[in-house]
DNA sequence: CTATTTAATTAGTCTTATCAAAATATAAAA
DNA sequence: TTTTATATTTTGATAAGACTAATTAAATAG
């Protein structure tokens, strides 16, 4: 039987393994905040469903079965954040953690009736790609903002943010996706970026212009 | 920590009671599709935690505490159940299955939003009173269906049932809140009854008009 | 190429919720 | 009042997830 457990770590191997880094024990164990040797029993765990494929001390990938649930889960959480945004007027800092507890408990029929109700859509709040419901997804690769150049005209089409704090102050200073902003200046060794958006200079330190991308 | 299990054994328990029967090992072990044993350890564990009393061989009953995150629950249950009927256009006879896995995790956020976008409704779709915020509810109490008398001008104020395939029957007939009927027969001995819907005429087995309560 | 640091795994416990089977209490019938 | 039937509780096991502490493997510095 596949438990919520098991579906928040499907879903967290996928996040962190198409970030392109490895998922590693103590990796995983950092983002279910659990313990390392938790972490270790359920790869063991889940190698033994065949949702994974686990190399002792090199790391987990999921396997066909493995990365169609958390697929699943992911289109969940992501479909969920909009309705709850679009249809719910829940701020766009607050949507994460409630999605986190919907996603797993989302029936085919609520799920269908989201989709209807606002209109297919391809992408979350924050800009995400919502994977389809035979598990495709648009990987698309956009561009950090930390590593954009002076000059420079882009449009946000992501923000990597969980964090409340750090997606009120991004909204705060018009940093969400489809907003159109001009690269003012970039100062050398990760400095501050400073950029145009409408009329108004703004300056972001370089990790904040990390978790942003653009096109 | 109160799990989402405990949350379901004092809302059972509530239910129970207030339909005023004693809430009993078995009773609740039917409810909660459980076996009885584990009935009476859950007894044990909520006994101690004082969220219910418990004689020993007897039954239990909520503490305050007990009904309060009963109430707090059961709230829930009916918010969500309108919403997923006005707002989702959920079928009626769906929306008890999915308010059950969302009563647990709706966040006090989400509940206010959810009493907003509804206007603070008093009734869930099967005529059930939502409990306020604070833990009260209405406790009008209504005569069924099954004991009423020929000639009798009805209005249905409340429909007692989970069940699928009978809501589908009882909205199929027109036997949901706020429906007037008039009763033209009632066979002797807990036999079917007549009733009239506007121009249509109906009769309806005894076990049905059982869950069905009228004022 | 060894020594040390860091990462991963194993071992043993704990908690929550469940079950089945055995034992006991209560209620009903003779 | 004794017997019988029914309800309740106890006992012992199991499964999922989690933790901590101990051990082992891998990576890195000297």
């Amino acid at each position: 039987m596949i438990t919520n457990i098991v579906e928040d770590y499907l879903a967290t191997i996928y996040r962190v393994t198409s970030e392109n880094q490895k998922s590693t024990t103590t990796i995983i164990a950092d983002k279910m905040r659990v313990s390392r040797g938790t972490v270790t029993s359920m790869f063991k765990k889940l190698a033994k469903s065949e949702l994974i494929t686990h190399v002792l001390y090199k790391g987990v990938s999921l396997t066909a079965t493995g990365e169609k649930i958390a697929l699943e889960i992911i289109r969940h959480h992501r479909l969920i954040e909009l309705y709850l945004q679009n249809s719910m007027g829940v701020p766009w800092d607050k949507v994460h953690e409630e999605a986190d507890k919907l996603e797993h408990i989302l029936s085919e029929e609520i799920e269908d009736r989201i989709d209807e109700l606002l209109n297919n859509p391809t992408n979350d709040p924050h800009g995400a790609p919502i994977p389809t419901k035979d598990g495709h997804v648009s990987n698309d690769i956009f561009r950090r903002l930390s590593q954009a150049k002076k000059g420079e005209e882009l449009v946000i089409k992501r923000v990597d943010e969980e964090d409340s704090e750090k997606l009120v102050y991004l909204a705060d200073k018009g940093l969400y996706p489809n907003t159109v902003l001009k690269v003012t200046n970039v100062e050398p060794f990760n400095g501050p970026i400073t950029i145009e958006i409408g009329n108004s200079e703004i300056i972001v330190g370089n990790k904040i212009a990390d978790s942003v991308f653009v096109d």
